[in-house]
DNA sequence: CTGGATCCAGACGGATACTG
DNA sequence: CAGTATCCGTCTGGATCCAG
């Protein structure tokens, strides 16, 4: 295991080496599925569905999905009628709890005052 | 501090409340731009450009207007020929250094397993 | 009940060229 | 040097309907 060379060769130098974690855990519906996984423990795909209030169940599907992929949510599959299906979150998914208590620390902490940057923000307006 | 009542009547009830914060930090770029700022201190618009690699000047101003309405990135220009503007982490977003250090610890102790697991999966694919 | 199939809209970001 | 101006492609997610 000596990758001990202290010259890499990669053309592309990786400029931010947590954005695959990122990519992995911020999108639009992924931090609240796994918050709500986190927080409920197991839950059927309807009481998912309702916990998350606007989303649709395609969305719910696809993101879950993704989850299922990348081992942080499992999924297990009922073969009743009607058909049940359970989500939990793995051990691998709850290995982030630490990121979310960072996260909602820093939420607690300074998000006021973001707030108040942003209404005193008297700039070149973005977006 | 007696929010003692059991009985929330807010009809959306906020799911996950790091959501906002996660708007905040987590896009295609602001997180690879918050990382170099933190690690190299105070850069110019070029130099960060450089840094970046595959970045676009429109959409590195866009993200660094974003960031500065928000208070986490500091912009300063000097009117000099040629111009120069330097951008540097403010205190607020110095105070984002436990989320991101919470990230790095997990990147390199589990993605490494998300890897895995996403090799080894075989359900519908998505994507 | 748990989705899959379609179609669609809007946002974000990339490519390129130009300017004070 | 440090952006702006345009144009455009992609991708996520929303709406709706349908099916096992």
């Amino acid at each position: 295991m000596d990758s001990t060379d202290a010259i890499t060769v990669v053309d592309a130098p990786v400029v931010c080496r947590i954005s695959p974690t990122v990519d992995l855990l911020f999108s639009r519906w992924t931090t609240p599925i796994l918050w709500t996984l986190h927080r409920s423990g197991r839950l059927r795909f309807g009481e998912l569905e309702r916990r998350l209030g606007t989303i649709t169940p395609k969305v719910l599907t696809e993101r879950l999905r993704q989850l299922e992929r990348d081992g942080l949510v499992r999924r297990q599959y009922f073969p009743e009628v009607p058909p049940r299906v359970e989500y939990e979150i793995t051990d691998l998914g709850e290995s982030l709890s630490p990121v979310f208590a960072a996260l909602a620390d820093w939420t607690d902490d300074h998000l006021p005052a973001v707030e108040q940057a942003r209404s005193a923000y008297n700039g070149p307006l973005p977006r």
